[in-house]
DNA sequence: CTGAAAGCGCTTACAG
DNA sequence: CTGAAAGCGCTTACAG
């Protein structure tokens, strides 16, 4: 069933027909009335294919994230699914343009915001680092109307048009729980954090959610303690633990509510405390490699390649086909073993194809 | 750039270009080898929706599964991945036919096998119930030369595209890991089978990667016991139950290598023997309500949306694009708890929009 | 308010 | 071996 076949039944051209689909103005409302009923007695949905060819639009969107250097960084994943989805939309007429910023670098972060928006894209998705200057590069994009989707990490904002992470809260309190399997009552608990981070929000809410496990009356016996870090690096993380774990000799487990467990995994490895149980988040290469050797015994994994190819094709949904996503989008709270560290994501159809 | 840019640069027409394209006979060498060289310099890549829009193919592709009752069943979720494909790719002109079977009913399977045959489809996605009735079916298939998919279940057959589904030995082996977490040593652990299922393969593999879990030195003091049922059902589980844990006082876990968790997990919360350690397979809603008393401990979930998904994707881009895929997508092995039943799976990009 | 015609980029008989 | 033309289904100026 064409546009065609509705126009000979209704006797009308297909122009015509065209301006009742799009409801668009400049038909009687006779003719309206009487197209409208041959299309939905036959259910008419049109070709998209057809359509999208015809428009000639085309669409031009920016994705922001973070650089990486390896594909053992947490960022490698949401480029690669964000580099499946340009892939799909790029028949549709769609240019989707990657910058990349420097993660402790502000600078770097804002001028990749003063490039997009030279560009002037018809929509923006990125990773709200910097908390103020993520306000106010969301200011420009909403007083130009660029409609933009925030990934990874969420900023109380108004007028994205979705939120794809993890729900960090619940993220935490199986932290909890996983960190709890291994441990014996009245264990005393490492939670590790650096003072030097762009998420504030999510490190707190995993935390909040990490204690939320041990409220209950079953694990009255555990005791916490917070150890802070200036920064997450090789040798900073040794010298803190190495004094906090002297000093403390009954920790019997860490969480690090981060990326960073293999840092602390590292450590943990050279001065043979591998007996100490450590619970990290995110699956990247860098802290499989410990998952493996069992000094890490969990992590949550969000997957991230999800995340970008998601934000990518919801904003393809959306100026294409005006489709609304829902407001947020929650990452899923994947648990990763020694066990199941092959297979903690769902393949993805669209890649590991040969043509 | 288009096939007429490159048409008018190589002083050709459109038509001698696309043949290059296509490496369709009836280019002299010479014309060829200009277009191929002008092609390589721009990086030319054709439009795939034109392609598609004017190549006017039509493609008919078959769905095989079990049928099921309610949204709280597991074929429910690979249907309703199948369904966002099949809606995903109608546009390129693909039909899907979907049919359905009784799981305990080899005639249903084997009329819908026929159906199949006459409607001669394109390529053809199926769950490869009736060991014996599934091998006939394939040499049907193999003989029309129409290419298949196998989902969730493997068979030891030659000439699939591929299989999707899970590597059930090492969901097994981390079933095994699960249950250890929550016992105590030297405890007695029952496996749950009915003798009444058509995947015999994947039930043995899980048990067998359950029990090599345990084969390490950590936990020697485990003992196993074999459970038998003729088929699960609330009444003969019940039955069977009562008499073993009667007998055997000292059992503390269950492991239940199927996705029938449900039944056991109904008996214990009615016979108060909730303190009993309960893994299982498949997160249906059905087995999700006992993870949520915690009468469940764990369960494993191998996203079958995903399964039915990505079948009916695959064969999609390889009937269109000849995109041929690996040979095996290991489906997830996702863990899911109380604490992460919300989230165990990616959120799907192309479900939950509101057009 | 409505229609005829041209065009999106690619493919395919057909003619030469 | 090669080109001109028609067509896939939809959209859009333009003319009336």
């Amino acid at each position: 069933m064409t546009i065609k076949d509705i126009a000979k039944e209704a006797n009308v051209s297909a122009g015509t027909v065209d301006r009742v689909i799009h409801d668009r103005p400049g038909v009687s409302n006779r003719t309206k009335a009487k197209i409208q009923k041959i299309l939905d007695k036959h259910n008419f949905e049109r070709n998209v294919l057809a359509s999208t060819l015809a428009y000639k639009r085309k669409y031009t969107i920016a994705l922001l994230i973070p650089y990486f250097c390896s594909d053992r960084d947490f960022w490698y994943e949401p480029n690669k699914g964000a580099g499946l989805a340009i892939n799909e939309i790029k028949s549709y007429g769609v240019v989707t343009h990657r910058f990349y910023f420097k993660m402790q670098d502000l600078e770097s972060f804002e001028k990749a915001q003063a490039q997009i928006l030279a560009l002037n894209p018809d929509g923006v998705v990125f990773a709200a680092f910097f908390y103020s200057s993520s306000l106010e590069f969301i200011g420009a994009l909403k007083h130009r109307k660029i409609p933009f989707v925030l990934i990874n990490i969420d900023i109380e904002s108004q007028g994205n048009l979705t939120f794809i992470g993890q729900d960090s809260f619940q993220g935490g309190k199986m932290a909890g729980k996983l960190l709890s399997l291994n441990l014996t009552k009245n264990a005393q608990v490492a939670i590790l954090r650096s003072r030097n981070v762009n998420n504030h929000n999510a490190i707190d809410a995993r935390i909040k959610g990490f204690m939320s496990f041990f409220s209950g009356s079953k694990h009255l016996g555990f005791s916490f303690t917070e150890i802070y870090f200036d920064e997450f690096s090789k040798e900073k993380t040794a010298k803190v633990l190495l004094g906090e774990l002297e000093q403390n000799k009954s920790i019997q487990g860490i969480f690090v509510p981060s990326s960073m467990a293999f840092h602390v995994a590292e450590f943990l490895e050279e001065h043979n405390l591998e007996e100490i149980r450590l619970v990290g988040f995110d699956a990247h290469v860098n802290n499989l490699k410990y998952l493996k050797t069992g000094t890490i015994d969990f992590l949550i994994d969000q997957d991230p390649m999800e995340q970008g190819y998601m934000g990518v094709k919801l904003m393809f949904e959306f100026l294409l086909f005006k489709k609304r996503p829902r407001k947020i989008y929650n990452s899923a709270i994947n648990i990763v073993t020694k066990e199941n560290s092959e297979f903690f994501r769902s393949p993805k159809a669209v890649e590991g194809i040969e043509v």
